[in-house]
DNA sequence: TTAATTACTGAACATTGTTTATATTTGTTA
DNA sequence: TAACAAATATAAACAATGTTCAGTAATTAA
């Protein structure tokens, strides 16, 4: 009986080639360039055959959208290593902001375009970004039991301080930030970040 | 020489009946089907021609993105009626929040989508963003002066409260917080924008 | 060896935005 | 007014896109 499984490995194989062709042209010509007819010529199968392993392009980036799910979480994880909550905490701001500026495709696709939202609704459910912001969330809590921070609701919390890294990071990627010269906004962001998290920490 | 006049004052009509043609179906079926056949044939005229009056459709969505600034600053506008600097810019916030949630294809035009950022780029300038973004910087600065706020850099804390507006605003419209419950959304937005406006301020 | 299933493709469809050669309308001049 | 010039408008096509479907080729089962 070893043949379904044969043809179940293949299947899984022609979808990983799929996706790592998919990945190879997202990464060296950006997602504009991601299209069915480029990934086919790159596997040297008709477009069709596509169809045969994802339902549609969306799916294709809905998988790519959780590779960059995956490098988001592994940088995250290197702030662990900071042992106070609130300098942690700000560590998370900044891990953050970096991986969007320093990979602004994967980010878009991450938390700003269309189609993999679309995949998410369908699933109801979104695993994967849940992930990062459950992540968040216990950062904030032991931010809140060393006493660095007010006893508010925790999403209330995580979502203020998530949508002010996003604000940030989404400003910068969809190019609104050309009131500030190129130079100074590195620090403009740095400033922005420093302003707030100063802010809403206790002194002890 | 009237006829040069003439000219020009069709060419004019012309163009804002494409405008206004675009705009009727932008806010009745939304951006993705302002599409330049579409158009065309509203007005009863061929595709092409809309090609004399406008050079791409980048220039029909700039368009579309300056009335929407137009909409927004005369919502802010409403704001001066607060007298305290502190309220003031309270509310300043709850407009941005409440125009980009009652607006969403209008906001997205305005600070998301990349059509209207490629002319922008083009222009070296974005008088209509500059202005909201000077009216900002003067509530902020009362703010200071008023001593509500520390003296930091005006830039840096106009972009980290524009940031946090627009993170709120942009996670919501590109529907990255399934992980809130509908009914909480709403609370939990308030929230985040009070967390965030009660710590930075000072107490006098 | 034949029948049935599976894997794949060519060609087409329905859309886009945009360009170009051509036709029509309008304005100028002899 | 007739002929020429300039403007305005269009039909048709181009080059893309995602996607579908009727067939063909390959593989497996009987």
């Amino acid at each position: 009986m070893g043949i379904l499984e044969r043809k179940d490995r293949e299947k899984k194989k022609m979808r990983s080639l799929i996706l790592k062709t998919a990945m190879k042209l997202f990464l060296e010509e950006g997602f504009e360039n991601v299209t069915i007819r480029r990934i086919a010529e790159r596997i040297e199968y008709s477009p069709a055959a596509i169809y045969l392993y994802y339902k549609d392009k969306d799916e294709i980036l809905y998988a790519i959208h959780e590779i960059g799910f995956e490098k988001l979480y592994k940088q995250q994880q290197t702030i662990l290593s900071t042992r106070d909550p609130w300098k942690r905490l700000k560590k998370h701001g900044e891990v953050y902001i970096k991986f969007a500026l320093e990979n602004p495709e994967y980010y878009d696709l991450m938390f700003i375009m269309r189609g993999p939202a679309k995949k998410i609704k369908e699933k109801e459910e979104w695993e994967i970004g849940l992930r990062s912001f459950e992540f968040l969330k216990g950062n904030i809590k032991e931010c809140i039991n060393a006493g660095y921070l007010k006893r508010v609701n925790l999403d209330v919390v995580a979502f203020a301080f998530w949508s002010l890294t996003h604000g940030i990071a989404s400003l910068v990627i969809r190019e609104r930030c050309i009131m500030f010269p190129e130079k100074h906004l590195n620090s403009i962001i740095e400033g922005a970040l420093d302003f707030v998290l100063n802010s809403i920490v206790k002194k002890r």
